[in-house]
DNA sequence: GTTAATGCAAACGGTTTGCAGGGGT
DNA sequence: ACCCCTGCAAACCGTTTGCATTAAC
């Protein structure tokens, strides 16, 4: 369950990656990778933009949203629609669902296999092919109802 | 289970509702209003606009995002961030969940009883508290599926 | 008559796109 | 050397906002 961390296997994982999509592995996307690999968080593509100029002082903004398009097709990343304003990206891949916190906007992964394996309802048949779900808790963080307390 | 459709006990509905909350009952309110109550799809602000115009040719877009914006703090609709670029509106408020298709982009409305009363995992409870649970089903509806075959 | 809501238009903010120059293969 | 990818800037599009006018109470 646990995130898996940048290592050196992650850039071999890329290179294969953008090699078998026939795609170019340049140095952006390399970077945009490794941030992606050692976030913790749901960052947004201007989060992701902020930290990578520290590496990579004059990338653009609308390169990181190239690269994050291009990974979501490759399968690497997730893209969240949540009701934040901006989309966000995720990159564990193991199946989850989210807690967002309506105060802090904070998103936290969820894992409740019990649920991804229960059978959908009959009604769904008549309506579709469900390719994937996908579970969203609002809430309050327990931190934003500590802050309260106060 | 049904969607309660438009009649005239609904303008007694919004007439008090409005009373309740101290805001003025316009006209724009009171079509915008009726106009949600016979939809039976997920209008878009815009859907909602162009729908309206039939009867209130002047009406502006701003004023159906700011209508919607108060039924939404008034609990009347329920604002929808999907995949999709525009927020949607939902007027159904008994609990229910969503089937997105993928390709046409169509919003079903999903009721799974037994899923809203299952117990949420242990985890979550380390996380914060849950006010409200929603599921988004992805997939290809069957009207999609269909012309495919063709 | 007062005050809130509307219509208009302009601004806003996240995201996308056209294009010329640069870097990976 | 070829062509994809990047950086720059401008466009885009849904949504929001400031302001004068209008209408509900």
């Amino acid at each position: 369950m646990e995130r898996q961390g940048f290592n050196n296997k992650s850039i071999d994982q890329i290179r294969s990656i953008c090699e078998e999509a026939g795609i170019k592995l340049t140095h952006q996307r390399l970077e945009i990778f490794k941030e992606l690999m050692i976030a913790t968080d749901h960052p947004s593509a201007e989060d992701i933009h902020v930290r990578l100029q520290k590496k990579i002082p004059t990338v653009a903004l609308d390169t990181v949203y190239r690269t994050l398009a291009t990974f979501d097709e490759l399968g690497i990343t997730r893209k969240l629609h949540l009701a934040n304003k901006r989309n966000l990206f995720d990159v564990n891949l193991t199946q989850h669902h989210h807690f967002v916190c309506d105060r802090c906007r904070k998103v936290e992964d969820i894992y409740w296999p019990d649920f991804d394996n229960t059978t959908l309802p009959e009604t769904v048949v008549g309506i579709g092919k469900v390719r994937s779900r996908h579970l969203e808790l609002h809430g309050i963080c327990n931190t934003c109802l500590e802050q309260n307390k106060e």
